[in-house]
This record gives C-alpha cells, structure tokens and sequence, in this order.
DNA sequence: TGCGTCACG
DNA sequence: GACGTACGTGACGCAC
C-alpha cells in the first residue's frame, strides 16, 4: 500500500525505549552465560505490547524503530560541548545495544538509524514527510525535544503513561504551541544536553516573552525594549548563544533518509525467526506469549546448570567449582559410526552450543591435515570424531593404511557443516583462528564463534600467558594431558595421524571439555570485568580477519632472495678473511664470546663489561664505539668489520635463507601467523615468519623488502598511521600545543625542538631535531635521563636537563605519567581510551622491577590505544572493500599492506583511508586528526 | 634451554 | 646514595 491519505504512521524512540527498560528493570542476565540482558528484555516486553495493543482507530498502517546511531552528529561541529556533560553509558548497558537492534530486527520492524543524526532528526523527516503525503503520526515517545512536531496530524504517545500527547499537551507543558517550542527552548536552554541558552531565563520567561514578541528573531531584534534590565542585557549579550542554542534544538526534518515511507508497512514478525531469538536470549515467559499469539508451539528454552563463581575483577579466580565434574578421560566417547554423529548433532542443536577442537598433523594451518575433531557440549560431556588415523611407524607395511572404524572425512563434515555455519549455534574454541582455519581449508567457514584464549586476553592481560594449558591449571585446577606424551619428542616425534585412537581421543575430547569448562567461567565475567566491549569489537571479529589474511599470504619471489643470499655469501667470507687477519688467527665471528675475548682480552681494549654469563658484551653499540675510536687502531678496524657482518648475517639467515623455506608450494606465498593475544598492550605478534620485522631501515635491508611483489596485473599498496602514538599521547594527556601542532600539521619533533632549545622551526639543524625526536619517543617509553643519555650518546646530566625542560615546556606530560602509575598502583591495572586493561602486576614490587613496571604502565595505554584503532580499522575492512579487486596481507602495527589490481588502486587508498582514519569513531573522537599516509608499487620497498 | 644479538613498530 | 633502566615483539646462532 503506497503511504497517503488514511496511512498512520508509528514511529518508536528506540533509544528512549532502551533507557526505559534498562533503568525500569533489575540488572537482569542471560542464565546461561551471564550475558547482561535486562534492557533487551524490557525493550521486546514493550515492543510486543506496542505491536499487541488495541489501537482502535490509531493504529498504525506503517511502523519503525528509530535510533541513535552513535553520540556523536552534526550537533557536535556546531557546538563542541553539545550532551558533553552526560554521563558515560554503562558498560552492562553498551554491550545490549547491538542486541536491542537484532530484537528490532527480530520482530520485523524496521530499524533506523543514520551516521551523524539523531534519532529525532529521522522522526522529524519522517513525520514532515508523512503528513505531506496526508497521512498522520503518532511518535512513541516521551522525550520534549520532539514536542516541537506535533499537531497537523502528528501526536505523541507516552507509553509509560498511557497518555497522548496532543497541541494542548505541549501548550501546556511549554506555554507555546508547538511550532514555537524550539523558541523557548532555545531561550531557557537544558542542562541535561547541556545547551546554553539564555542564562537566567527559564521556561516560564521563555513562554512569556516569546508570546509578547511573536518570535525568537523578533525578540532578539526588539531586545532593546524589555522594561526589566537584567533580562534586557541578557538577551544582548548572549544573543549569539540564544541563536545557537535554538539551531541545537531545533530538529532537521530535511534529512537525506535512504528509507521511503512505503517500505515501512507494517509486517507480521516471521515465528521462526522471532522464536528463535526470544529463545536465545532465554526469555522463557515472553517467548511463551509471543508463541501463543503467533499460533505456534513455543520452543523448548533448553535449562542451563551454568553458575559462575562471583568473580572480582580481573583477578585470578579460584579453580574449579566443586558442583563440576571430575575430568575422566575414560568417560569420552569415540564417534565410529553416523548415528551416534547424529545424536550428538541434535543436542548440539537443542543447546545452541558447542566447544569445538580439531586434531591435525602440523602447528601450520596451511599445511596441517585434518585428523579427526572433539566436541563438547556439558562440562565431562565430550566425544572424539576420528577422520583420519593411520597405523603406527611399525608395520610397514600398512603403515599408510587408514585405521578401520573411522567415518568418512568429508562426509562428516558435511554433516556438521550446518552447524557449523548456523549463526545461531555458537562454536566455542581455544585459539579458535586455528580450527577456524583448518574449517576453511574445508569451504567452512565457522560462524558465530567464541574463543576462551581471548576471553582470557580480554580480562587478563598482563596477569599471564593464555594457552591452555596455562588456563586449565590456573583456573580449572587440571593439569591437560600433554601433547609430547602422545607425539613423543626429539627426533622421533610423530604426528597426530599417528597416535592411537583410544589415546587420541582421551586427549582431544579433554580439550573440548576444557575448553567448555574455561568458557563457562570466563564468560559471564566478562562484564563484571567490564571488557565486553573490548571483547566484542577488538577480538572476536578479528579472528575470521586475520584468518583471511593470513591464508592470502603475501608472493615472495625466491629467486630474487636467492640471488641475495649469495651476494651476502660472499661479502661475508670477504669480511671474515679480513677479520681473521686482524684477530691473527680464525675463529668463530659469530661467537660473541670468542669476540669478546679477542678484543678485551688479547687486542687489550679497555672498558670491557662482562654479563650475567661472564661473557664480554659485544652488542652494536659497545662495537660502534670501538670502530669510532681511531686510537684504537687495528680493534677498531676489526669492529667496523664485524659489525657489517653481524649485519649481513643476519638478513642471510633469518631474512633471505629463512624466508625461503616459508614460501608455500602450492600458493607461492608465504602465510605469516599473527598471534592475537601474545603482546600485553593490544599489539598483534607475527610468527612463523615474523612480518612485522621485514628489514627497512638500512639500504641493504630493503632489498629484502623488494622480494615481496605484487601478482600480476597487481599493485601492493601500503597505508600507515602518521604519528599515531605521539597523537594518542597529544590525546590522552591533553597537551595543548601537542594538539594544535597536529591540527596544524606541523613537523611535531620540529615543534618539540623549537619547544625545548627555543629555536624557531625555519631552518632548524637536523641534529636538534634529531635529539627532540628522541625525546618524543622517550616520552612514550617512559623516559629517564640513562635511556635518552644512551641513546642520543650525550652525558646522563644533560639528558636529565633535556627531560627537564621538555617537562617545563609540557607539564601535562609529566602529570599523565604520575596519573597513569598511580592509577596503576591503586587498580593493578592501566587502560586504554578504548577501554583495553593491561595488568600491571609488578607495579607495586621493589627494587628495578618497579622502575620496569612504571614505564610500562605509561607505554601500555599509548601503545594500547594505537593498537585497538588499527584493530578496529581491520575488522572495518573487509566490508568496505568488498566490492572492489583488492586483499588486505599484512598488519604491521601501524601499517596495512594491501594487493589490488592496477585499475583499482586509487580507490582502494580512498576506500581504506577513510576506514583507518575514522577507526575510533564512534566510540572516541580524539582531539587530533589521524592521518594515515599512502604509498604503491610492484614490490613492497616500493609501496612503503 | 637461556642468552646475546638484532630485525621491526 | 645506590640501584639499574628507555616500550612492545620474534628469530637466529652459540654455548651449555
């Protein structure tokens, strides 16, 4: 029915909705996991009962729900302080706003909401719109600021109050008829938005002078004749502000709205799709009565045992709870045959989850075969699916012979692949990307999945590592069978193929079972914890990211190391004929310790310095100043030479050598393994090979980079964070000047030289910028006089007058550093803007490890806060280059690699630019610009 | 296996 | 006054 005359439109103030439900209900939680879950059931308790109530003659022909896209819209340009001072929204309620809007969803009702408005604006342009098309509105909602639309047609409807809200209502409640409330608005101001106004002036003056002069501008422009004085001068003086805060208040009823009012006819929720989330959500009475309306059998809400331990934050918990339990390995079941497969896949289906955990011949995913899989569905309730077990090494001769009393490989999986990709069925695993990986070498790819590796990462960060063997003894109180029992261990390792079936399956369904038992404790303390969000939008959607990524790979051109490898093959044996000439003899150059002894002992150079080992440190700077002191005469000679084959020795074995044994035979790439949760800040760690440290910094590095290429037909393109830390720094510790010189786009270590030396940017020396560059990053370190003193080689006391005067220059610096160690000290953990907890254990230890824990502690929100943005802008990624020819590769901590074809290059650096610029919106808007420099090529050297 | 060294941000 | 230090990683070779 296109909308006209006769239509009736109702639009619901989603967010109004939400604030209702959330502060009208106890903290209500999921039973299963603890998820917090009150605003939700509020909100489908109110929304069934609008969809069920008897309108009579309003009811609606045409329904939405409307929402706030985020805090931050137009309103904010016009006026910065705009709702600044509302109080942040609780973490219990945030994490229930995604799932408010899959309710809106679920019941069938439009959802809107749009980037930069308002909710209000969108029902103000869709009640203009309706009422022009003839037909009328009704607005469910309480909220003042949209009484400015009613009448002609449009009235309100509290539905807390059961009342409507009609012109007369609003005349009474503003002393104006509706098209005037903006006026009085504008006039009297609104603390709780934090608008101006005129100060003095409240609604009841409002009404009364914009009723005598007719309007705002007629009143502002006759200022001059109001008897009373004081309010005389008032409107004066603060006209601009009155101006302001009308534009504020006024809604934009003109907004470009990608919905048509025909699309919003009403629709009957589909029972399936409605049951099924009301039932996930575990609302047993409401999906009873939605069940019955709808003339359907309600679902069975499937009762869960699951009752955590109250947990305090972040802290270690106590292991195991008694009511679990006992790990038995001999209560696992093996999977021979498909209906016992089948069984277990209903009750999958019937709990709506399942821990999942994939056994294969090797730690590479590229390359590992499937061997069999454990699931587990209860804590103790596991199974073990062998696919692929061979006999053991000694027959021979049916070695390579599948053990009988295996199901098929594909056939099994092709029956779990349904739940495996029902988005209703979560798959819950330990290190998921791994198993995620495996699957998808399969064409499955795993959806919805939980990961108890992050989970733990999420809330203890910085407290200890989190495999699972480190989990199930800290927090289970188990002990996990271990992997080299099984596969044995030095040269007569076997592979999981290999093992046994009833040892096998002992082993991987206590993985299973583990796995389950961790989530089960983990997740409802994820809230408690307040890291949910952390959770939500920096870990669980990377994983199927970096998964992608990493199963692209990058092309490496091995001829190309090849031919590299030999060059530095030579050189070095040039070097070492010269080095052994000096020394007077051979000896091993790779040996720091027969180095060392050469030049402190037999060439007699003074100020060697022994280590923990005895041994004479002979690291790149000791070596340096040796070359660098011509007295020396023949031991310097001998260290320059050393040093340039330390150099080269390096890029041979663990660039041009190593590389070339990752490059994979079936792909021609190479498939890096990035670690989600290995860095305490948030940073990503590469292995297997290690990318992120790609030699660049010296000439002869960077041929190494230019063996990284572009397919054919391809570009790789690279786009990196300018500054990021130093911009996170200007941000977090508000740093004036810091800010402005972002804003401004200034050299910012030109500014900080120019800061400390009071020297003017034009024509600065190089040196002092330099030594102002090794400030900043001091600064980010958590500088002290020995550590710039080493590196800029300057004596420690002028080090300290450095960090003196830059602290005299910027003492916000020095006052976010003691905020952020006393911080740490009182809560044993630091944060990020983006609300990331790193632990800071030792903070309070004595002795040097304090001093280790302080500069931590700085470090890790500024390096932290970097590495969420970047991880928010990759999991952003995928979607909005979707349509164009293009793949992310690689992350190197402030830096993206991408490969795309020729023709869509410019696009891509437009598309991605715009995604990693905009990273922390909507959740921060950081006073300084980000700006993300681009670069392209054949090769890698080339793009960066 | 631990240490020293050095590649990266 | 002495302690010792820049933050975060991973991989390699040597020496035990």
């Amino acid at each position: 029915m296109t909308f006209g005359k006769g239509s009736h439109l109702h639009l619901i103030d989603g967010s109004s909705y939400i604030f209702r439900a959330y502060h009208a209900l106890p903290p209500l939680t999921r039973k299963s996991d603890g998820l917090p879950i009150g605003a939700v059931a509020g909100f489908c308790n109110m929304l069934w009962s609008e969809l069920q109530a008897d309108h009579g003659d309003d009811a609606p022909t045409h329904l939405a729900c409307v929402f706030d896209f985020s805090s931050q819209t137009f309103r904010n340009d016009l006026y910065a302080e705009y709702k600044a001072n509302r109080p942040e929204m609780p973490e219990d309620l945030r994490v229930q706003l995604p799932l408010v809007r899959e309710a809106t969803r679920a019941f069938n009702v439009p959802s809107l909401e749009l980037e930069n408005y308002e909710a209000d604006d969108i029902i103000a342009t869709l009640t203009r719109r309706a009422v022009k098309a003839g037909g009328r509105v009704t607005i469910i909602s309480s909220d003042k600021d949209l009484m400015q639309l009613v009448g002609n047609g449009v009235e309100m409807f509290d539905a807390m109050k059961n009342r409507r809200i009609g012109v007369e209502d609003v005349i009474k409640k503003f002393g104006v008829p509706p098209e005037k409330v903006v006026d009085v608005q504008a006039l009297a101001g609104d603390s709780v938005d934090n608008i101006p106004g005129a100060p003095g002036i409240g609604i009841k003056t409002a009404a009364l002078l914009i009723n005598e002069f007719g309007d705002l501008e007629s009143l502002l422009a006759r200022a001059a004749e109001i008897p009373q004085p004081k309010r005389r001068q008032t409107l004066i003086e603060h006209a601009d502000q009155i101006r302001l805060s009308r534009q504020l208040v006024l809604l934009d009823d003109s907004v470009d709205l990608p919905w048509t009012l025909d699309e919003l006819e009403l629709r009957r929720p589909d029972p399936d799709v409605l049951l099924d989330f009301l039932t996930r959500m575990e609302f047993r009475s409401l999906t009873r009565r939605v069940a019955q309306a709808l003339g359907v059998e309600a679902p069975v809400t499937p009762e869960t045992p699951s009752k955590a331990a109250p947990p305090e934050s972040g802290a270690p918990q106590p292991p195991a709870e008694p009511d679990q339990p006992k790990f038995d390995p001999g209560s696992y079941e093996c999977v021979r045959d498909m209906e016992r497969l089948q069984a277990w896949i209903d009750e999958i289906r019937d709990l709506g989850r399942v821990a999942i955990d994939t056994e294969t011949t090797s730690l590479d995913e590229m390359r590992a075969e499937l061997v069999g899989l454990s699931l587990c569905t209860a804590p103790g309730r596991a199974c073990y699916v062998p696919l692929s077990h061979r006999a053991g090494g000694d027959d021979l001769f049916s070695a390579d012979e599948p053990v009988a009393g295996q199901l098929d490989r594909d056939t099994v999986l092709q029956a779990l692949r349904p739940v495996l990709e029902d988005d209703a069925i979560l798959k819950i695993g330990q290190n998921v990307k791994y198993d995620w990986k495996i699957l998808a070498r399969h064409g499955i790819r795993m959806a919805p999945i939980d990961d108890t590796m992050l989970l733990s990462y999420a809330m203890h960060s910085g407290l200890h590592g989190h495999g699972m063997d480190t989990l199930s003894e800290r927090y289970l109180g188990h002990a996990p069978i271990k992997i080299k029992e099984l596969l044995g261990g030095g040269k007569s390792v076997i592979t999981f193929d290999r093992v046994p079936i009833d040892k096998a399956t002992r082993y991987a369904a206590e993985d299973a079972d583990i796995t389950w038992r961790l989530w089960q404790l983990f997740k409802p303390q994820l809230h408690v914890a307040r890291v949910t969000t952390v959770y939500e939008t920096m870990e669980r959607p990377l994983v199927p990211v970096l998964a992608e990524m990493e199963m692209t790979g990058i092309r490496v051109d091995a001829n190309a190391l090849s031919r590299l490898s030999n060059m530095f093959s030579q050189k070095m044996a040039a070097l070492e004929a010269e080095i052994h000439e000096i020394a007077g003899g051979p000896f091993n150059v790779g040996s720091p310790k027969q180095l060392g002894e050469i030049l402190f002992d037999r060439m007699g150079v003074e100020g060697g310095t022994r280590g923990k080992t005895g041994a004479y440190g002979t690291g790149a700077d000791v070596l340096e100043d040796i070359a660098a002191n011509p007295e020396l005469g023949p031991a310097a000679e001998l260290a320059a030479r050393v040093l340039d084959w330390r150099q080269l020795s390096k890029l041979k074995s663990t660039y041009t050598d190593a590389l070339q044994a990752h490059i994979d035979p079936d792909t021609g790439r190479v498939h890096t393994s990035y670690v989600i949760a290995g860095a305490n800040t948030g940073r990503l760690a590469s292995t297997d090979p290690n990318l992120q440290n790609i030699p660049v910094r010296s000439e002869e590095g960077r041929r190494i980079r230019e063996a990284f290429v572009a397919g054919p037909g391809m570009r790789l393109v690279s786009l990196d964070y300018s500054q990021i830390e130093l911009r996170v720094l200007a941000h977090v510790a508000d740093i004036p000047q810091l800010k402005q010189a972002f804003r401004d786009g200034i050299d910012i270590h030109a500014m900080t030289a120019s800061e400390v030396f009071g020297v003017p940017i034009e024509g600065m020396d190089p040196m002092i910028r330099r030594q102002a560059k090794a400030i900043n990053f001091g600064v980010i370190y958590g500088i002290s006089a020995f550590g710039l003193a080493r590196n800029l080689r300057i004596p420690r006391a002028e080090a300290q007058a450095f960090i003196d005067r830059y602290f005299e220059r910027f003492p916000g610096i020095r006052a976010y550093m003691d905020q952020t160690v006393e911080f740490a000290r009182k809560h044993g953990y630091v944060q990020t803007l983006f609300g990331r907890k790193i632990h800071t254990p030792e903070i309070n230890a004595k002795g040097p490890r304090a001093g280790f824990a302080q500069r931590a502690a700085i470090n890790a929100p500024i390096q932290g806060a970097a590495a969420d943005i970047i991880r928010r802008a990759m999991i952003r990624m995928p979607e909005a280059i979707a349509d164009l020819p293009a793949r992310m590769l690689l992350q190197v901590h402030d830096e993206l690699l991408f490969e795309v074809e020729e023709r869509a290059v410019d696009a891509l650096i437009e598309r991605a630019r715009k995604v990693m610029e905009n990273a922390p919106l909507p959740a921060v808007k950081l006073d300084v610009p980000l700006v993300v420099d681009a670069g392209q090529g054949a090769n890698w050297a080339e793009a960066h």
